[in-house]
DNA sequence: ACGCCCGCCTGTAAGC
DNA sequence: TGCTTACAGGCGGGCG
């Protein structure tokens, strides 16, 4: 669900809002969104009287180094909050007062009243403090639109690679922040099936994919994020995205393919869906 | 660093 | 109507 454009729009809208502010209070009570924390109290005590350097970005992982640390002559210049939405996870802009959504597991809250909250039904999300980034999000691969200068870049690193397309698309050690939605919508664009082993790929079919990712990434953080039935994806403001309108596969078994009209397949691959054109995809 | 399954989770919807 | 089952899929771990 959260991928990189929804991760994205969540990241520029924080930066805005909460850079150079800082944490006055921390209420943690969802014990499995903190499970890299001892305890809450521990938790919090890495974050309170420290201030938001800015807000980063690395594939799905929201990075927000931390400033100005309540001990002024002990500052940890490492330290970074870490932030993973997982399936279900939201974080939402509210004022001290606002009622509070049910699975609300962490609060911080800033000076004048305002809070940052993360609700997050599943729990498959988390959030926790270290000074060692490198142990996290060194594993992480390509950011595809930060890291990714051209195609000739792509073609390295699918070079010698016999896995297929789409699990290698969204294996983060290759690229980070390629999801099961966009990389069917990917897949689409580049006229290229899921099951295409990397390597066996044309220098035309990988500068098409270089294309296709930039594009259909640059497009769905320009429409703020898809935001399936369920609307379980929401901005900081609680507001639904709008790419799901642009979604040429994903969530349409049955419909016309808008290239050449013939039915879009569903299958299961890997325990997951995959939608795409048997005709328009080889 | 292949391909696949499982476990972790809850909300929703389809099926009987 | 109400119960059961499937599905949604991020990630880490484990198996053959």
């Amino acid at each position: 669900m959260p991928e990189l454009p929804e991760v994205e729009t969540i990241r520029r809208d924080l930066d805005r809002e909460l850079g150079g502010k800082r944490i006055e209070r921390v209420t943690a009570g969802g014990v499995r969104s903190i499970r890299r924390h001892r305890d809450a109290a521990e938790f919090a005590a890495a974050l309170v009287g420290r201030t938001v350097k800015s807000v980063g970005r690395r594939g799905k992982y929201l990075r927000i180094p931390l400033g100005g640390s309540h001990r002024e002559d002990e500052p940890d210049p490492e330290a970074t909050l870490v932030i993973h939405l997982g399936m279900s996870g939201q974080l939402l802009l509210a004022a001290a007062g606002d009622a509070t959504a049910r699975h609300t597991h962490v609060v911080l809250g800033f000076d004048g009243g305002r809070e940052l909250r993360f609700v997050d039904p599943r729990t498959f999300g988390e959030v926790f403090v270290t000074d060692d980034q490198t142990r996290d999000l060194a594993r992480l691969g390509a950011d595809p639109l930060e890291d990714l200068r051209n195609w000739t870049e792509l073609a390295e690193l699918l070079h010698g690679r016999t896995t297929k397309l789409k699990p290698w698309l969204m294996d983060q050690r290759f690229l980070a922040g390629i999801g099961n939605l966009y990389s069917d919508e990917i897949l689409f664009a580049a006229r290229l099936r899921y099951d295409r082993p990397a390597e066996t790929l044309s220098p035309a079919e990988v500068r098409r994919l270089f294309r296709s990712m930039t594009e259909i990434l640059q497009a769905a953080i320009a429409s703020r994020g898809s935001s399936l039935a369920d609307e379980q994806y929401r901005d900081v403001f609680g507001a639904i995205g709008q790419y799901q309108r642009q979604h040429r596969v994903y969530g349409r078994e049955g419909e016309a393919c808008p290239r050449c009209r013939r039915a879009i397949v569903r299958v299961k691959t890997g325990g997951r869906s995959t939608f795409l054109c048997v005709r328009c995809q080889r």
